[in-house]
RNA sequence: GGGCGGGUAACUCAGUUGGUCAGAGUGCCUCGCUUACACCGAGGAUGUCGCAGGUUCGAGUCCUGCUCCGCCCA
């Protein structure tokens, strides 16, 4: 074995193995129990960012960890064809060759996304099998699949039979670039800091009022101006007529509860042609609803030609120009505000009326409720439940249409005699006229749409497949928090509606990696990192282990590369101490000779040490999995191993591996290494599988793959067996270390120092203690030391010891037993006085109580201890 | 404006029902290249757990207010 690990030799090995073993394919008729995973589907044209391989690590560790279990584990990948996104790619192409999709034509369109697909799609389900995660590729889908798109236009059929689908008017957030609606969901709100403008409209018959906004240039579209009910100021104008600069149009002054007495002059104009609150507030008053601004962004006023056709953005400037000429401006100041923006493309939004196809929710939005308030579905952290459960009540109609080229065609169409119907095959005449004159809905559904499907729909549904019967509902749903209404709320409504069960019951919520200062990881401020390269730089092992110990404490993580490379010296250590069994058990074929298993009598106390820190260990993991706590797992597999395994029992055990030691005792320490460390492996595997792959590999008698490996179960002889007195010896080891430097001895002087031994350690004898000592410090432990030599005084947690130091050093006491009494004493002062407050007594817990009883004992022994060391010699 | 979350060692973060919970890793200081590992080993220093109140025998841990920083929704 090479003296490093080097994850670029081992790492393309088991890659071709697990595929070779088909490590994630799942048997359907399988009888096991089943465990299945929904891959939260990526742009089928996107790059794998760190997101993706921290969610996916996460994922990994769970399919690996229930394969092991025995279950049978189906983790289904697929792709989303993320039409807004990807159709403004093909669009900007077309304008860079000077043309544009209407000019090409649809089938022409197609075309070119088709090219586009098989150039740049699937890429980041390639990255992931590189990267050895084990899903079931031979289940992988993609939304705009055949079987998938009946799905879609099955589920939408049901909804619009069931008149839950309607098409009609409304404001929408448009995206004049993508020419399209986008949903509420997907409005990227940013920071602006813009100008608020006071600006008085004239009242006829006199006066006037001054209202105040961030977009002077939709007062063109201005039906009314709203005050505050009961608000003094304005109270005697309601029911008025302002008569409104530029556009002279006369416009009512309306109480609404929606306006904010404190927001800028209190009196709101009241634009419903675009701005959703001002929408509202013309429903609730009847008020007209003027178009000012096209689709394209521009102004669309042809009695004011001076505006018309100009961008919005160009106007505003220009409006507030012609109102200064008019002196009708009273005031403008600095506003920071939030500004929608289209998630794909950046642009910014444009509020304004369109026709489109709406779903209504209400109905389908309470199951969903009660699905997550009876617990059928969790979230984790829990307290994501109420971002789901605040959404969910206030839910508004989802506006599924899009007007792009790109996607699932809404599966609708009219006929000449105006009857509009929702089909699944496309349908070569009315249903109920037989008139084959139809014409196809122009729109596209929102990607969303399909997505909301995906847990059933990978599996085969509408047909009532075997893999929807064996894998639906799934488990657990592992991904980011930003989509919890975009995506999760949105399964569970299909999943009750078509498949009458939760598609999950658990939902996992990951943590957002942001960069290290803090901000949002983002191409435009360059500050993404690029997963595989941090998996060239410290292997994949060790960026998975960091994915999963950062990746699901339900809080923000920033970006510590450090963090990631200390999983590489984690994963150098798991090496290491199995290139040592290999050193010392090998049979000269980079291979560990498994020894039989060893008499349990034959145990030392150190060995039954080990096997119950292992033993801990495994029941750690297995408890911190129940409930996603994957930080703690690693934690405890971290400090097991390395703390445990490496830095205290391989060091105790070294001598009993030499050839003069007792053969039987070689053995137990032998079958001790290789059984804790083949455990520990298997447990770590589901982690770190390559790394525990390659090392399991050298234990004789492994399966071909740690995931055909049983997870361990735990003789019960392993726990609980008495090993607290190796502990009080491993308390005095670090005494005796801290001593002895702190008394200046060179470290690297290696005559032996002379220990005598104070008192005896529980459950163990003499010659326990002293082989423990020996093996681990350079000390011989003898019954009295030299009369003539200066012992330094040492006191662990329960036995003292004096040393005497073989190097000739003046004596150099630092003050070290002082302090350490000094601490005691307070320590009993504090415990003394808990346990005198009789209220204490009376009302904690009992074994609380007991427990500091236990602990001022403890404290008073090594005050004793360290009494009648000082005292007597001085 | 409403909601949620965070402010714990120099840095990045753990702390499950209030009672050895003041921790880990990194960094820092001292020492050591001892045949598993210098991607290492041994030892060491560092925190009024954001601020102010409250509940309790006892509070990073619960409640209230304040403050700073994120996110979601409007």
């Amino acid at each position: 074995m090479d003296k490093a690990f080097d994850p670029r030799t081992v790492e393309p090995r088991w890659l071709q193995r697990w595929s070779e073993l088909g490590v994630g394919k799942a048997d359907a008729d399988s009888s096991k129990p089943g465990f299945t995973i929904a891959l939260p589907p990526p742009n089928i044209t996107g790059r794998l960012h760190l997101g993706h391989a921290a969610g996916s690590s996460v994922q990994d560790a769970l399919a690996r960890y229930h394969r092991m279990r025995g279950d049978e584990v189906e983790w289904c990948p697929g792709t989303d064809h993320a039409a807004i996104a990807t159709n403004a790619v093909i669009e900007r192409q077309l304008a860079a060759e000077g043309t544009t999709k209407e000019a090409l034509g649809r089938a022409a369109f197609h075309q070119r996304v088709d090219a586009w697909y098989a150039e740049y799609g699937g890429h980041i389900l390639r990255q992931m099998r590189n990267l050895g995660f084990s899903c079931d590729w031979s289940r992988s889908r993609f939304t705009l699949d055949d079987g998938y798109v009946r799905a879609i236009r099955t589920a939408f059929k049901a909804f619009f039979d069931k008149g839950l689908i309607y098409r009609g008017p409304r404001i929408v957030n448009w995206c004049p670039r993508c020419q399209s609606a986008i949903s509420d969901e997907e409005v990227d709100w940013q920071g602006h800091t813009d100008t608020l403008t006071h600006i008085a409209y004239p009242l006829e018959h006199g006066g006037e009022i001054v209202i105040a906004t961030v977009r002077p240039e939709t007062m063109l579209g201005d039906t009314a101006v709203a005050v505050a009910p009961g608000d003094a100021r304005y109270a005697h104008l309601v029911g008025r007529t302002v008569v409104l600069p530029l556009s002279g149009r006369r416009v009512p002054i309306v109480e609404d509860s929606a306006v904010k007495l404190d927001f800028g002059t209190g009196a709101l104009k009241v634009t419903p042609g675009h701005d959703p609150v001002d929408y509202e507030i013309g429903r609730r008053h009847d008020l007209p609803v003027l178009n000012t601004i096209a689709a394209d962004g521009t102004m669309d006023v042809p009695e004011l030609p001076q505006f018309h056709g100009m961008p919005a953005e160009t106007a505003r400037c220009d409006v507030t120009e012609a109102l200064r000429a008019l002196g009708t401006i009273v005031k403008e100041e600095p506003y920071e505000h939030e500004v929608g923006h289209c998630d794909r493309c950046g642009h910014t939004l444009e509020p304004l009326i369109s026709t489109q196809w709406w779903a209504s929710m209400k109905s389908l939005a309470e199951p969903g409720i009660r699905a997550v308030e009876d617990g059928r579905v969790r979230f984790h952290p829990q307290r994501y439940t109420d971002t789901y459960l605040a959404w969910m009540r206030n839910i508004r109609d989802w506006c599924i249409s899009r007007q792009i080229w790109l996607g699932h065609a809404i599966p609708v169409s009219t006929c000449a005699n105006h009857h509009t119907f929702a089909w699944i095959e496309e349908p070569t005449a009315c249903p109920e006229c037989d008139s084959s004159d139809l014409t196809a809905d122009p729109d596209v559904l929102d990607t969303w749409f399909s997505s909301a499907l995906w847990p059933f729909a990978i599996f085969g549904w509408p047909d009532a497949t075997i893999d929807l019967e064996r894998f639906y509902p799934t488990n657990v749903l592992v991904t980011d928090r930003g989509i919890i209404n975009l995506w999760v709320a949105r399964m569970i409504m299909t999943g009750l509606e078509f498949v009458h069960e939760v598609p999950f019951t658990d939902v996992l919520i990951t943590s957002t990696i942001q960069a290290k200062d803090g901000s949002r990881m983002s191409k435009s401020k360059g500050n993404v990192i690029d997963p595989e390269e941090m998996i060239g730089r410290y292997g994949a092992d060790a960026v998975r282990a960091w994915a999963v110990a950062v990746g699901t404490s339900g809080q923000d993580v920033r970006f510590d590369e450090d963090r990631i490379a200390s999983y590489q010296r984690f994963a150098n250590k798991i090496w290491n101490c199995t290139r040592f069994l290999v050193g010392r058990l090998g049979d000269g074929n980079g291979r560990i000779v498994a020894p039989d298993e060893v008499a349990a009598s034959t145990l030392l106390p150190e060995d039954r040490w080990m096997l119950a820190r292992t033993a801990q260990a495994v029941d750690a993991v297995d408890a911190a999995l129940q409930s996603y706590r994957f930080h703690d797992a690693m934690d405890q597999l971290y400090d097991t191993l390395w703390h445990g395994y490496c830095d205290w029992y391989v060091e105790m055990v070294k001598p009993r591996l030499s050839d003069d030691a007792s053969p039987e005792s070689k053995r137990a320490a032998a079958w001790t290494l290789t059984t804790c460390l083949d455990v520990l492996l298997r447990v770590m595997h589901p982690f770190m599988p390559f790394i525990t792959e390659e090392c399991a590999q050298r234990i004789g008698g492994a399966a071909p793959t740690l995931q055909q490996r049983e997870w361990p179960q735990i003789p019960y002889s392993w726990r609980g067996a008495g090993t607290s007195g190796v502990d009080s010896v491993l308390d005095l080891v670090q005494a005796i270390r801290a001593a002895r430097q702190g008394s200046g001895v060179r470290a690297s002087w290696k005559q032996r120092d002379t220990v005598v031994l104070s008192g005896p350690v529980e459950g163990l004898d003499h010659n326990d203690i002293v082989r423990i000592l020996e093996a681990l410090d350079l000390v011989t432990v003898v019954d009295d030391h030299n009369a003539d030599a200066e012992p330094i005084h040492v006191v662990a947690t329960k036995i003292g010891v004096e040393l005497v130091l073989a190097a000739a050093v003046a004596r150099n006491d630092d003050g070290r037993l002082a302090r350490q009494m000094e601490e005691t004493e307070r320590r009993i002062v504090h415990l003394t006085g808990q346990l005198d407050n009789p209220r204490f007594v009376e009302r904690a817990r009992p074994e609380v109580v007991e427990a500091t009883r236990r602990s001022l004992q403890e404290a008073v022994e090594q005050a004793d201890a360290l009494r009648r060391l000082v005292e007597p010699s001085r």
